[in-house]
RNA sequence: GGCCCCAUCGUCCAGAGGCCUAGGACACCGGCCCUUCAAGCCGGAGACGGGGAUUCGAAUUCCCCUGGGGCUACCA
């Protein structure tokens, strides 16, 4: 661990000298997926950095030792990068003021802390864990606001030694001050006043060495030169503590702005129990990056005029900070399922069938596996047509398993209203039967001629086409619904047809028995 | 409970004193198109939480109430 503070104060002395850019960041801790709001606030950092041609810092806040884990720094990392969130500082591209994970950084919070320390405005606090817990109980019992009492803060420096000497398992408070007032004009709400005597003297050092949140974000941010944080409002009650760490280390202070949260449907703040929550569910869900990034971006925020589908570049030249809403919004799916509809039909015939495959071989309906004796079926081409003829009527890629399931299984059963309808018609076994002649002789077995085809079958039998085709379409999808039915056919091809319909038609003349 | 934040259609946003008989989008309802479903197009219903104040004039400013939310850890 090379940061000491001379190196630091060097350094920034150098590269500082005329340095007022715009430096943001993300600072997610990994103790968990990533999760939409955290997203959303990485990716209006990142609007911001590009807009204002500044730096976004990627910072992972692994300070939490019990908690935190690789696997989640790695979800994380994927679940930005897939969005298209790219730091330019942070883990795995590196930069100048790392190393970017807090755990890597010990060294220079104890360093702060000492220095605190020695001025008199941080103390060590030997009170346990049980004990804090239950004076808080009897406060609030009395109605009073749960705050530490301060009583470590009345120890002799002889009492100190003499228990740091002994052993004792010690954490370090900031000593607050307790009159007066902090407050700050955010960037989004404006100015924000907090009363001192609120506060209290909140832990900087765990007993176990690691900082708190508290003092690892003000030391990481001055230190990697932030300037401007842009956070959940959730975050809006540390800022006066961080305010006052950034006054007791004579540090000039970021600007803030605290961007409303992300609300489940109950207006709650959005969270496990309201269903899907982290990103990488709904990248598995089967949505695209670019669509989620635009719905998520509009939660909050808006260019200022009407327009909602934007790409990367149109959000970028629009994005700012007063355009940031102050409150809270609720996540509605449905609306996402539009937006990722709609960059889904937007995509290029290949690009829409390269994203989309990966879905179907995951669900093994490109392969041997899906079973259906059709292997002329799995090749390449006829999956890209099965994909083209669903580009339309899909809201996610996932759901076209569903969508497309019945060009690789052939119908066990047949949509039961459907079946009413067309099955259990007089004559419906006799159509079935026509039809398989019909389109026996269909040549070539393209749309043109099963359109003809299948239009002159129902002039021939004194029908409407419509009745016709609904029959057939069932026989050979075994639904109601779907693309074209001539479209349909002809990716499925003459003799995959021509089986379904006589198995339809034997499924209806023992029903009819 | 205490502290802080917020308040326009069911939902997401526009609206920064007269342009508002409040606009757009999703969802919803109706219609068109059509072989179904989707898509698309056309139309409809749908909101300024309440009360004061300022002003010639308030969705827009101020105050109070109400309502909602966040925080209240040796978690972040």
């Amino acid at each position: 661990m090379a940061l000491t503070a001379w190196q630091i104060e060097n350094r920034n002395k150098i590269e500082g000298a005329m340095s007022n850019e715009i430096r943001v960041r993300m600072a997610p801790s990994p103790t968990g997926l990533l999760h939409i709001g955290t997203a959303r606030t990485a990716l209006y950092n990142w609007l911001f950095a590009r807009r204002h041609g500044g730096v976004f810092v990627l910072r992972i806040e692994d300070s939490d030792r019990t908690r935190s884990s690789e696997e989640y720094v790695q979800n994380i990392l994927d679940g930005l990068r897939w969005l298209g969130v790219e730091w330019d500082e942070g883990p795995e591209v590196g930069g100048p003021y790392g190393p970017y994970f807090q755990s890597q950084r010990l060294a220079r919070y104890h360093e702060v802390v000492d220095d605190l320390l020695a001025r008199g405005l941080a103390y060590p606090c030997f009170c346990t864990r049980e004990e804090l817990e239950q004076r808080r109980k009897e406060m609030q019992k009395q109605g009073l606001p749960p705050r530490y009492d301060r009583r470590c803060r009345a120890l002799s420096e002889e009492e100190r030694a003499r228990l740091i000497e002994e052993g004792k398992p010690h954490a370090i408070r900031f000593a607050a001050p307790d009159e007066g007032g902090v407050a700050w004009e955010d960037l989004v709400r404006g100015e924000v006043q907090f009363e001192n005597n609120a506060l209290d003297d909140f832990v900087l050092m765990k007993a176990d060495g690691f900082p708190t949140y508290l003092l690892a974000v003000v030391v990481d941010d001055h230190d990697m030169r932030i300037s401007h944080i842009i956070r959940g409002e959730d975050l809006i009650s540390a800022t006066p503590r961080q305010l006052h760490l950034y006054q007791a280390m004579d540090w000039e202070r970021p600007q803030f702005a605290h961007i409303p949260l992300i609300l489940a449907p109950d207006r709650s703040k959005l969270s496990k129990r309201h269903g899907a929550t982290a990103i990488s569910e709904y990248r598995e869900m089967g949505y695209l990056p670019e669509a989620l990034a635009n719905f998520i971006a509009l939660l909050g925020w808006s260019p200022g005029d009407d327009r909602e589908v934007m790409t990367r570049e149109e959000m970028i030249a629009a994005f700012s900070l007063e355009g940031i809403g102050k409150s809270g919004a609720v996540f509605d799916i449905e609306k996402l399922n539009w937006m990722n509809g709609v960059y889904l039909r937007r995509l290029s015939p290949e690009e829409y069938v390269e994203r989309a495959r990966p879905f179907l071989e995951k669900a093994g309906l490109s392969t041997d596996e899906a079973g259906m004796g059709m292997p002329a079926l799995q090749n390449d081409d006829y999956i890209k047509r099965v994909l083209l003829l669903e580009q339309e009527r899909a809201k996610t890629l996932s759901e076209l398993v569903d969508l497309v399931e019945f060009f690789f299984r052939r119908p066990e059963s047949y949509d039961e209203k459907g079946e009413r309808k067309w099955f259990q018609r007089e004559g419906a076994a006799e159509l079935l039967a026509a039809a398989e002649k019909k389109l026996a002789a269909v040549e070539p077995f393209s749309v043109e001629q099963i359109e003809a085809a299948v239009r002159g079958l129902a002039e021939e039998l004194g029908m409407k086409a419509g009745p016709v085709i609904h029959t057939i379409r069932l026989a050979a999808t075994g639904r109601t619904k779907g693309p074209g039915l001539f479209e349909l056919l002809e990716v499925l091809g003459r003799e995959e047809v021509l089986a379904r319909l006589a198995a339809a038609r034997g499924h209806v003349q023992k029903a009819a028995e």
